[in-house]
DNA sequence: TGGCAGGCCAATT
DNA sequence: AATTGGCCTGCC
């Protein structure tokens, strides 16, 4: 059987997939998970005794793979540095074991985040699907025919029917927007790597419809600043109800990890102590 | 079946 | 500086 298999005890794809940081990662059935991402597909199958077979070489696995899910980087030491009366992270960080915060494409986090706005997550996903099906280039792989995420060229040049077309509704100029400044050079998604966090959130939110939380999940999933809390209301309900608001400090190096343990739980099970 | 979605903008105080 | 109404439309 080809691809490359993988052991790590704190890697799920499955929960990964649900821990609405990505939008085109999807699990068909039990113990498979498949993906579109970096202009590639990927599927990910369980193995026995722990492993994951990836449907790639070992040199794809190496160069981009093992990046993208951040595999390299030890999530157990962000759980066992809990706070030990803080119950309720204590469940949320067991219960979401094997999450990772992506290392994703800062084009694609832009649009897709812009598009999240006032959108449940499967709405979302409907949206970026359609965009990729209309502007994204081809990929032919052994899952059958999948479509990368349209290139900011695509993008910038559409009409404003083909975009309503894709259920973006009001985003429209947002999204045409956001592609315009990007491939005019307004709008560098390599140098800004450089700056440092603030000056990144703040140059994000220059764009129209990019406020604060958008602009945050960008910092986080697109070019994984670690410290960034995205506030959206389900964090907004945990920060309020669970931490009487305001997260704990010691946190705060890794807030945006400890963050996405959090939503995660509250929004799969619950906002109560107990649960 | 209507209300609600992982917000943001612009107008108004 | 803080508050509020309006916004497109898919989904449960």
């Amino acid at each position: 059987m080809k691809g490359f298999v993988f052991y790590n005890d704190d890697f799920s794809p499955e929960a990964i997939a649900e821990s609405g940081q990505c939008f085109r990662m999807t699990s068909p059935k039990e113990g498979v998970t498949e993906l579109v991402a970096l202009g590639d597909v990927l599927r990910i199958s369980d193995e026995e005794e722990g492993g994951f077979r990836f449907s790639c070489d070992e040199e794809s696995f190496e160069k981009k793979w093992r990046h993208y899910f951040d595999l390299d980087n030890d999530y157990g030491r962000y759980r066992e540095a809990v706070l030990p009366d803080d119950e309720y992270l204590k469940n949320a960080v067991s219960f979401g074991k094997g999450i990772r915060i992506l290392n994703q494409d800062p084009w694609e986090m832009l649009i897709s985040f812009i598009i999240s706005q006032r959108k449940s997550v499967p709405a979302i996903r409907t949206s970026v699907e359609r965009l990729s099906e209309k502007f994204g280039k081809p990929i032919e792989s052994e899952l059958g025919r999948r479509y990368a995420f349209p290139a900011p060229e695509a993008l910038a040049n559409a009409s404003e029917e083909e975009l309503s077309s894709c259920a973006l509704g009001y985003r429209v100029p947002y999204v045409r927007g956001a592609a315009r400044d990007v491939c005019e050079g307004r709008l560098n998604l390599s140098e800004c790597s450089a700056l440092d966090t603030g000056e990144l959130i703040e140059l994000f939110m220059r764009e129209k419809g990019v406020g604060i939380k958008v602009a945050s999940c960008i910092a986080l999933f697109g070019y994984h600043r670690l410290d960034v809390v995205p506030v959206d209301v389900w964090m907004k309900r945990v920060i309020d109800d669970i931490y009487g608001g305001e997260l704990p400090l010691e946190y705060r190096n890794y807030a945006g990890v400890i963050q996405q343990y959090l939503f995660n739980y509250a929004r799969l099970v619950g906002l109560g102590r107990g649960e």
